[in-house]
DNA sequence: TGAAACTGAATGAATCATCATTCATAGAAA
DNA sequence: TTTCTATGAATGATGATTCATTCAGTTTCA
């Protein structure tokens, strides 16, 4: 079994590779069969690893999901904060927060489809999650949405919790059909097809 | 033709209640653990029956979730025709399918985990459903809004079928929240604040 | 009327396949 | 040699499903 490091950058690198190795691995036969129907062995093989050495970079399997999760919503929200800071307009705050969201999820299908999918296959992980990151970004869009009420650009006869709350379901709900979907087709233009809506409402004035 | 059991206390009476009450001890204890962590044996337990019963009414546990999917499904699409026939105009007509959507869930919380969380557990479930009664609900909602673009009451510059997944979309995040909230609230009454904004956009005039 | 034979629902212990995880061993580098 | 990482066969637990058996109720017939 030919081990050979594909350049000297030394142990460190070499841990890193094969830990991210798995990840992607993980991600690819997680998004395929599901979670409970992924074996390990699937995963180990999709990496070209041996069954055992998984356990090396990964305490269980359910760690390997939770790492998935962790590190791209890390990701995500560091992504975000960054992006933010350079609007002071809520409304152009907003649409930059949707189509990242979509743009994000819409360049990697599997990472969405586990997103999508196994993220929402238990309570237990979706309260982790909640109680984690989503409850976070949840919060990111609520308190842009007070901004804008603040600022005079949206109404205040709404709860901002409950505007948040749509617009996540709205765009999540665009990445759920876009999975689901046969036919592929660019995910992130459809942010601006919400925030029409959510901008301006369907109603005939 | 009619059938036998509804009138007769005879066999079909008993058989047609065991299989109910494995469908409800289903519901519950997939809502509690989650599908691929609840054993066959809790199922039995919680319908009060042997193992082996379980197997005289479902070919597997595959199939009683399937089943508990299948049945609310079509009890609730069923509703919601019967219920729309009195509507003419659009925007009612969609307030209605609204408050239904989130009564329904809203009164039994079992059911609307497993709706929520296990029916999103597996790509292999939500193609199965998403074949089967989901694409029938979104095109009744979809039409409804052609029907309301037709009759002047809502703008014409929208794709139907986008407005349809947001109002869906956003009626869903809903029953999630609800569901992973620790304080329980009433769920139906978010249909008028999902509306206030889907009908009238959340800019101020 | 009663009891023997029959029926099919219900039982739950036993089966058996399926993995997650471990660990004794091998190989590479230092 | 020593100390890593990596291997993959073996282990042990788990849990869906099966099936030989029990049991309650019907039917048959003297």
């Amino acid at each position: 079994m030919p081990k050979i490091n594909s350049s000297s950058v030394g142990v460190r690198a070499v841990v890193t590779d094969k830990r991210e190795a798995i990840l992607r691995a993980a991600t690819k036969v997680f998004a395929g069969k599901g979670y409970f129907n992924s074996k390990v062995a699937d995963i180990a093989k999709e990496a070209g690893i041996a069954d055992g050495t998984v356990y090396l970079y990964f305490k269980s399997k359910d760690e390997i999901l939770h790492s998935i999760f962790d590190r791209a919503m890390a990701e995500f929200i560091e992504e975000g904060k960054r992006e933010l800071k350079d609007f002071d307009n809520a409304k152009d705050k907003l649409r930059r927060i949707s189509q990242l969201h979509l743009e994000r999820l819409g360049a990697d299908r599997e990472m969405a489809i586990v997103f999508q999918v196994e993220l929402r296959g238990s309570t237990k992980f979706m309260e982790a999650f909640s109680a984690a990151g989503f409850a976070e970004y949840l919060d990111i869009i609520r308190k842009t949405i007070e901004e804008g009420q603040t600022q005079g650009v949206f109404r205040k006869d709404l709860h901002p919790i409950t505007c948040a709350k749509i617009l996540y379901g709205a765009l999540d709900e665009m990445v759920t059909n876009w999975i689901l979907s046969k036919n592929s087709y660019p995910l992130a233009p459809m942010a601006d097809e919400v925030l029409k809506i959510f901008f301006g409402g369907v109603l005939e004035k």
